[in-house]
Formats: structure tokens, C-alpha cells, sequence
DNA sequence: TTGTTATATAACATTAATGTTAAGTAAATC
DNA sequence: GATTTACTTAACATTAATGTTATATAACAA
């Protein structure tokens, strides 16, 4: 997990969080991505390289067009990260409760 | 989820990602944070104010020190997210497989 | 009250990200 | 075989992010 800022930064611009978005619907060529946007194919096809090679999407070859879709690995990675500090979160809830369970009544009940 | 690049602008920054792990272990002050790292407690501060204005974060007033604590809200937009994703990529393997299934046993079964 | 600790803010330099246009390659179509 | 389509790569300008030091503020300790 040393090396998470990575995909991170892969969905820190909101076109690449916008295209990952476009291909939850399924495969698609670069132009079939690049024309709902207000901005170059060339910019697009740099957003798509930072996306593969942050392993958020994978791209195929057919002839001459090279359609993208999802990537699980990228998403896992991610999904993953999240939920472990949301479980040390709640452990540090849990072990506060226990600390304060343990005081005495006086303290834990006097308003 | 129209917003979320900002949650991942905020954890695009290797300190950033760092300071959230330390914080796994529970509430810590800007000192506390800063130590660790060959970086000024300036910096440090910059980076905590990202993570707070993420929702990533919480800040709370003891004196002069402010503790800063994970938050729930950051995290589980995060992790939502990322399962959004992953489970339309899974829906669309599923409608393929749907198809594939559906093909005259012809097409399938040949080598 | 005076000094010290904890943190925030401002001003500034450096670096990196994003977009643009122009040019290059390789497959598809006429 | 010439042109068009699909995409990549390169060169460049602009903007934004990150760090630094200097300075400000507010609580704490002596």
C-alpha cells in the first residue's frame, strides 16, 4: 500500500474519473470516449495512458481502433485501501468505548 | 459522485496518503504528524488542510494543539465509489456471458 | 510579563500537470 | 495505390501544486 497515491493521481483530474465512469457501461474506442468531451482526441489519449498505467483500465488491439475497458486490479487496489483505514477507524472507536466503559461511574455518569 | 476527484486530488500526494495511515492508529497533533517527515511543519499543515477540506479528516481544539483524527465521510464515498465501479465491470462480464451462452453451441464448441 | 510551544498564513521559487497544435504511423476504404 | 480514419507522439504555453522561509497568533509555562 506504499505506492496507492499513484492511482490516486491517476483519479485526481475529473475527465479520467469522468471516462472511468463512460466504461462502467462497457468497452470503448478512443473516439467513442473522446467526443462527449469539450477537448482534444490527443488530450484524451494521454488521460487514457495515465489510466493503463495506473492498471485502472486495459486497452485491446482491433485493427486499427484500441478499445478500453475497466480494469479490476486498479479498483480492487483501491476499494481495498479504503475499507482497511475504515476498520482501524472503527477499532479506534472500539478500544475508546472500552477505555471509557472501564471509568469509574462517577465520571462516566455525572452529566 | 460527481465530485470525487477532489477526494482523490487529496490522496494524490504520497505525504498525504502517509498521514492518513499514521492516523489509522489514532488522533494525532500537527507535531505528532510533522516529525516523520524531512519537510517543514508548514508543509505539513498545507497538507492537512487538503485532507480536511476532503472530508479525509477531522480537526478538533485542545488549547493550542489541534488533533486531527481519520473521518468516516471521505473514506466511504471513497470505498462506494470504487464498488460502484467494480460491480458494473462484473454486471458486463455477466451480460457476455449471457450472450456467449446464447451463441448456436456451433461457434462455442469448435476449437 | 516574558519567553516558549503549537499552529497558521503569506510570499515566493520550482516543478509537474493539462491542454493545444502539428506531425507520424498503421489500418480501412475507395 | 491514394485517401481517410483511428490513434500516438512531440513540442510548447499556461496553470496549479508543493516546498521553503519569514511572520503572525494564541495558549502555556516560568
Amino acid at each position: 500500500m506504499e505506492e496507492m497515491h499513484r492511482t490516486f493521481a491517476a483519479l485526481s483530474d475529473p475527465t479520467r474519473c469522468a471516462i472511468l465512469e463512460m466504461l462502467a457501461d462497457g468497452e470503448k474506442t478512443v473516439m467513442d470516449i473522446a467526443v462527449p468531451f469539450a477537448m482534444s482526441q490527443p488530450a484524451i489519449s494521454r488521460h487514457l495512458k495515465v489510466l493503463e498505467d495506473a492498471a485502472l483500465i486495459t486497452r485491446r488491439i482491433d485493427g486499427a481502433k484500441r478499445p478500453c475497458a475497466l480494469s479490476p486490479a486498479g479498483l480492487e487496489q483501491l476499494e481495498q485501501w479504503a475499507t482497511k483505514l475504515r476498520k482501524s477507524m472503527a477499532r479506534n472507536y472500539d478500544r475508546l468505548d472500552a477505555v471509557l466503559a472501564a471509568m469509574p461511574p462517577v465520571e462516566k455518569d455525572t452529566p
